[in-house]
RNA sequence: GUGGCUGAGGCCGAACGGUCAGGCACUGGAUUGUGAUUCCAGGUGAAGUGGGUUCAACUCCCAUCAGCCACCCCA
C-alpha cells in the first residue's frame, strides 16, 4: 500500500460539518465584542523570535521548549506565534495606538509544540481582547462581563470563574523572593516538576497538583500579605463590579498565570467537561509589557479563549447546525440540464441572499430527489421537459406537507420569496 | 518531554493463531417524472506502517506513526 501524508501532529484539519459550529461561535463572537465597541486586528503569524522571548519570558516552557522556531533564510530567528498578545502589542507600538485607549481584538491560529491531548493541539485557534491604557478595575469588569455575555449567547452556563490578583510587579517581584526563599530551604520536600519551577516560575508552584507540595505550601508566605492598599483596593472594586453586575465568581489564591508578563488582576473560566484542559477562557493584566517592549509605559488588559476547547464543548451540549441550503433544483433531461443553469443565475439576480445548489451529474428523478432531500433543503426545484415545455417550475416543500406547485418561470422569485 | 491505553472498510463495531460478523452510510431496484419510512439487491470496499515468531498472524512479539488518558504545559 501506498504511504499516505497525512496532516502534521497536532494539527487538525477543520472538516465542513465541524465548522458550523466554528462559524457559530466566532460569529457571536464578533457581535458580542461590537457590541462592546472593540475593534479588530490582524498580525501576522510569525514573527522575530526576540519579541515572544521577552514578552512571555525567557526561561517559560513556552518560549524554551515549545515554540516552532526557524532561521529565515537571512539567518533571523523567525517563530509561529504561540499567542497572540505579543504581536498585538508590538502592533500597537508601532502604528503609534498607543496615544490613547484602544480596545483591540484578534482571532487566528497559534502554535505550540506540545503532545497534543483532548483540548490541547500544536496549531489551536485563539480569539483575544487586548486593551490598552486604561488602568483601572471598570475595564478588568468590562472584558470579564464581555465574556459572561458571550457565553451567555452561546448557551453555554457551565463555566465557573476564577479571579485572583498578583500584585503589582514590584508587589509580585517581592513575593517571589520570600515564596522562593521559603521553599528553598525545603527543597528536598518538593516534587521534581515544582523544583525544576523553583528556578523557573516559582508562582506556578502554587499551582501544583502534589499533595505534598501543596501541604508544604499551607505554611508558605502569602501573596495577599505582601500587597498594597492599592493593589488591594484595585481588586475589592473588581469583585464588588462583578457583585454588581450579578456575575458569579471564586477568588482561588493558587490561580497564577504561566505567562511573565501577568500581574494584578488574573482570570480564568474553568469548565470541568474537557478534562486535564480545562481552561477555556484566560487573561488579566498586563501593566508592564508594554514599556518592556519599547513603548511608552501603558497599562493593559486582556485574555484569550481556546476556540477548540469551546467548540468541543459546544458540541457536548448539543449543539446543531441550521441547514445550509434553501433550495435545491433538480433538472432532468438533456433540454433541462441546459436551461437550468441560465434559470438559477436569473434566480440568484433576483434574490442575491438565497442559497441554492444545482443538482450536476445528470440521474434519474428519484436519485436528484434523494440528493435534494439529503442537502437539507427546504425546497426542491423541479425542471423537466414537460415544465420546460409548459414555462414554469415545479416546487416541491421538502419540509412540509403543502402542495407542490408550478409558478411561472417568471414569476418564480416572489413566489419563493414568499415562502421562505 | 515522562508514564499508560488504543489502532479493522467512509463511520461504528463482534469474534478469532486457521475462510474478516453485524449495523450505518453508499449504489441500483420495487409503475415508464418525485425524497425522507419500508422491502429487495449490490460492492476486485478494511486490519496505521515496517519488521519478527509460526505450516499459518487482524490475532503473539518488536519498532515506528497516530489518537486517547494522566503528568507537564496552557487557550
Amino acid at each position: 500500500m501506498r504511504k499516505h501524508i497525512q496532516a502534521i501532529r497536532g494539527m487538525n484539519d477543520i472538516l465542513p460539518e465541524r465548522l458550523a459550529l466554528w462559524q457559530q461561535i466566532e460569529h457571536t463572537a464578533r457581535a458580542v465584542l461590537a457590541s462592546y465597541g472593540y475593534s479588530e486586528i490582524r498580525t501576522p503569524i510569525v514573527e522575530v523570535t526576540e519579541l515572544f522571548k521577552r514578552s512571555i519570558g525567557e526561561v517559560t516552557d513556552i518560549v524554551e521548549k515549545e515554540m516552532y522556531s526557524f532561521a529565515d533564510r537571512h539567518g533571523d530567528s523567525l517563530s509561529l506565534r504561540p499567542e497572540g498578545t505579543a504581536s498585538c502589542v508590538r502592533a500597537a507600538i508601532e502604528h503609534g495606538l498607543l496615544t490613547q485607549p484602544q480596545r483591540l481584538w484578534y482571532q487566528g491560529p497559534m502554535f505550540r509544540y506540545e503532545r497534543p491531548q483532548r483540548g490541547r493541539y500544536r496549531q489551536f485557534h485563539q480569539i483575544g481582547v487586548e486593551v490598552f491604557g486604561l488602568t483601572g478595575p471598570d475595564i478588568d469588569i468590562e472584558v470579564i462581563l464581555l465574556t459572561a455575555r458571550l457565553w451567555q449567547r452561546l448557551g453555554l452556563s457551565g463555566f465557573r470563574l476564577e479571579i485572583n490578583t498578583l500584585g503589582d510587579s514590584a508587589e509580585r517581584q517581592l513575593y517571589r523572593e520570600q515564596l522562593v526563599a521559603y521553599l528553598q530551604s525545603r527543597a528536598d520536600q518538593l516534587d521534581a516538576d515544582s523544583q525544576r519551577r523553583l528556578s523557573t516560575n516559582p508562582l506556578r508552584i502554587l499551582d501544583s497538583k502534589h499533595p505534598e507540595t501543596q501541604r508544604l505550601l499551607a505554611d508558605a508566605p502569602r501573596l495577599l500579605d505582601v500587597l498594597g492598599s492599592e493593589t488591594r483596593a484595585h481588586f475589592e472594586r473588581l469583585c464588588a463590579g462583578l457583585d454588581a453586575a450579578g456575575v458569579r465568581y471564586q477568588i482561588n489564591p493558587r490561580l497564577v498565570r504561566g505567562l511573565d508578563y501577568y500581574n494584578r488582576t488574573v482570570f480564568e473560566w474553568i469548565t470541568d467537561d474537557l478534562g486535564a484542559q480545562g481552561t477555556v477562557c484566560a487573561g488579566g493584566r498586563y501593566d508592564g509589557l508594554v514599556e518592556q517592549l519599547g513603548g511608552r509605559a501603558t497599562p493593559a488588559v486582556g485574555f484569550a479563549l481556546g476556540l477548540e476547547r469551546l467548540v468541543e464543548i459546544l458540541e457536548q451540549s448539543g449543539f446543531t447546525a441550521a441547514p445550509a441550503l434553501d433550495v435545491y433544483l433538480v433538472a432532468v433531461g438533456e433540454r433541462a440540464e441546459l436551461a437550468a443553469p441560465a434559470l438559477a443565475e436569473r434566480l440568484r439576480d433576483a434574490l442575491p441572499n438565497l442559497r441554492m445548489q444545482c443538482h450536476c451529474g445528470g440521474g434519474s428523478f428519484k436519485s436528484q430527489f434523494k440528493k435534494a432531500d439529503k442537502s437539507g433543503a427546504r425546497f426542491a426545484l423541479i425542471l423537466g421537459d414537460d415544465e420546460l415545455d409548459r414555462a414554469v417550475i415545479g416546487v416541491k416543500d421538502l419540509r412540509g406537507d403543502s402542495e407542490q406547485g408550478t409558478p411561472s418561470q417568471a414569476e418564480l422569485a416572489s413566489y419563493l420569496a414568499a415562502r421562505l
